[in-house]
DNA sequence: GATGAATGAGTATTCATTCAT
DNA sequence: TATGAATGAATACTCATTCAT
């Protein structure tokens, strides 16, 4: 298989995270994916290897691709309050200028089973690399305290944004995403920094 | 249908949450989870409406008994500070002594369609409502300053919390949950507290 | 079993037409019979053997008061010609005064399958019994020729009025059933007579 | 779906027929019908929407070819006599040459619920028209009395067609078919004429 | 006689994947 | 590369019937 980026193989991503965005993963058949792509049913499997790889390639693309802009982007930044603040603008940001891409990852992604769970998991390590770099740099530079508790601290930030998002994407995205970039960078930046 | 509570009830329901821990949601079939409660598969239709219905049903349950437990038990405690503190240890707690519901809770579950997790929602309202209470009760006492965000806050609460149990299940249970309430409970009052 | 004839038995039979022509024969649960009958369901097989026992016997009754009430009225006819229009007007007056055993014997009851079609021919026998009496009245006083086709002509006068009467409940007896009794004898009479 | 005619659709209403005669309908799993054609079951669903659908198809396009043929044949015979007695004569020669699509039409059809029964009535619709055709012919030309009711009498006609046809059936086709067209026509003709 | 909770056999249908063209 | 007709495994749910009370 290997990965074929083609103009077809970004079609067909595309076309499933629209047709994962309005039908929900159960009611998202390959044909349906296909369809929307334009292109038949079993050219989708010149591309991905089966329905599953279609959904942690989206993810991978997806990610990647935020994971490498957000790193270009933080090295602008100098002090760790900056970069984390940018790192959660950039997250919100992302998510609310693209509605379908949203709702994929924070309601339907998460409907896929263990075994591709954990494929997810592996391709957000990226993600979580970016935190924890500047956890890093925060306790080196004296910014956070010696005695923080990474993965702990890793998680409270992930989890706080991914559950921000996640109520936003609940709640059919009544409201403007990027304005709570502020209050929750200013809760997380104290709770880290306190000892 | 109603909810009939009797023996039988309680047997589908633990029979359910036993067979889907060890097999995944959608490798749970309703005549596994009867064998196990050791009762036909008929019998199952005669307490759940249908197979969605062992699952909504199974976390109102479980959640509506923890909330419960909780709400007395935060009774006991005077000082905020407290009151989180003893909140995040009992779900901690809970979820550490059933690894088989944590599962169930922290992945399964989320494997459910849009219209199950609409109703799943309606159940974890119970729990937020918990931790709302603590910070109005918190805001009230000018333990936390007027200006916090209530709803980022009670996101950033839940997320962590949670992201921490997530975490925990997917890496097997390795390590011990409850030790991390204390370190998790610094950070988030932490965070709430300045201004 | 044996035909244990009791309030409770009538019961059930009434309950059987009117739940069955209400809610169609694939619709009407043995369950569904014993609700309207005001009887648990276990006690629908204190008089009948199973579910298909009860259209069997259903039929039977109506199908056997009817013969015999029929068989009664004819004597009082001397003439051949006075007898079959009696029969027609007998047979249309009985359906179109009980419309939902109109629906049962019309359409619902041929909605079983064959092992009961042959019980149902085994009841209609009398009915049968009834019309091929005139018949054989009618040859032997020379009003019909005796090159007559009995067969046939018992399935002709059968056929014809079972079709008018089925006709007269799939458009849902938006017309009078009684006056077609005229017309219709007219012309099996006229059929019948010549050779 | 539409009306896919191709080979395997022929196939497919061919099984049907086969399997349906020699096991009824309710005994007829749509599995058994995609192995008495040849072809997995999922294929059955390229040609039809569901097992209804195939009983419904295979009514039309039976009854459409007969129509169509008949139709034809009609058109050589000059007098309405002739037109009624060939009419009959198609409709005896038909079924007796294919007894297992007897079966099919005469008991097994008639099991559907309410809802295929109309759309069946639909297709029936075709050949009461022919009988129709020659009615108003027969009436025009004078051959038939101005009084006569062309409702009942068509009912007449269809229905003592149908009844000997079934008795035939019911009667395991131990005597042949074909010669009792005579002796109907004659009947019918005769109620028919006179007035 | 009467009840109704419990039983468990039975099947239409979907849809990811293949492969001949 | 691209197609799309064909495949066939896999499962929730109903409901007639039973039987302990």
């Amino acid at each position: 298989m290997g990965k074929k980026r083609g103009q077809k193989y970004e079609q067909i991503i595309n076309a499933a995270v629209k047709v994962i965005a309005e039908n929900g993963y159960h009611q998202s058949q390959v044909s349906k994916i296909a369809k929307e792509a334009g292109v038949a049913d079993g050219t989708i499997y010149l591309y991905f290897k089966n329905k599953e790889d279609i959904l942690i390639s989206l993810f991978e693309e997806k990610m990647g691709t935020f994971v490498q802009f957000s790193q270009e982007k933080l090295a602008s930044k100098t002090s760790v309050e900056e970069k984390l603040l940018l790192l959660i603008k950039l997250h919100l940001t992302q998510l609310e200028a693209d509605y379908n891409l949203a709702i994929v990852t924070q309601l339907e992604l998460r409907q896929s089973n263990l075994a591709l769970r954990t494929r997810i998991n592996e391709v957000l390590k990226g993600y979580l690399g970016l935190i924890d770099s500047i956890l890093v740099e925060g306790i080196e530079t004296g910014f956070f305290p010696e005695s923080i508790d990474r993965r702990i601290a890793r998680q409270v930030i992930f989890g706080s944004i991914d559950e921000v998002v996640t109520n936003w994407v609940m709640k059919d995205h009544r409201y403007k995403l990027k304005p709570l970039a502020e209050p929750l960078h200013k809760m997380l930046l104290n709770g880290l920094k306190q000892e």
